[in-house]
DNA sequence: GCTACCTGTTTCCAAAAGGAAACTAGTTTC
DNA sequence: GAAACTAGTTTCCTTTTGGAAACAGGTAGC
């Protein structure tokens, strides 16, 4: 075989792959499909709520998370005039979009355990 | 509102917590569902055929990822005794059923490029 | 005034991820 | 034997990610 014969594009149009692309710097790491779930499960949480629920997470890395999905416009931010002020997160109509991906997601996580485990 | 008000866990239940985790874990990063998205696509690949599909991967991060998806038997490995020695890579059963996920992110990140746009 | 609570920010640091370049090692073609 | 192909590995470096701790700035209760 001499040189000049994969000068063809392969498969997978470039299209597709920079959809993957976009899914993933977004939205890869540990917590932000973690916060993105139970924003869908709970419609709206505060702060502290989510600080607890996603166990050990650090308030710094809940703080950027959380800007970075509202800039994406998946999730809201609102400040309320409480007795000690509260912020309220509230999961947006894009952002429920992600509902079908994480439910795959989930389901996928629950197939590959019981198939590493036999 | 005094302390004891929020014992009560929230939402979600931590088993499917663990499933979000256990996905993202092993397949989040910039090339692992590229890798498994093109190898669904042809069936069976070459390293070089691979480096050449995923426009600027490093042979070092190709080679990593690549042991990483096959301890997890998303994959295959094969020595070929061709003239000079190829290897093929290969999606397995197991890794097949990230086939759905993979088409959940495409969408995604197609839609959520339209949404941001406007 | 002291303490506690809420929502963060700031600073500092460690670990992981990712990339560039050189190199190994075997085979084939010229 | 020189050059080019295969499939990587090794080394070194930079960037990104993530976490711990301290602090800020406001309100509320005692």
């Amino acid at each position: 075989m001499k040189k000049e014969e994969n000068i063809i594009h392969p498969k997978g149009c470039p299209h597709q792959l920079r959809a993957i692309k976009d899914t993933m710097e977004l939205l890869s790491g540990k917590w932000k499909f973690q916060i993105i779930g139970n924003l869908i499960l709970s419609g709206t949480m505060r702060f502290m709520e989510l600080k607890r629920a996603l166990d050990g997470i650090a308030p710094k890395k809940l703080s950027n998370d959380l800007q970075e999905l509202e800039i994406n416009q998946l999730i809201t931010r609102t400040v309320m005039e409480t007795k000690p002020i509260t912020v309220e997160y509230a999961i947006t109509e894009h952002g429920r979009t992600l509902d079908k991906l994480i439910n795959e997601i989930t389901d996928w996580g629950l197939t590959h355990r019981k198939e590493i485990i036999k």
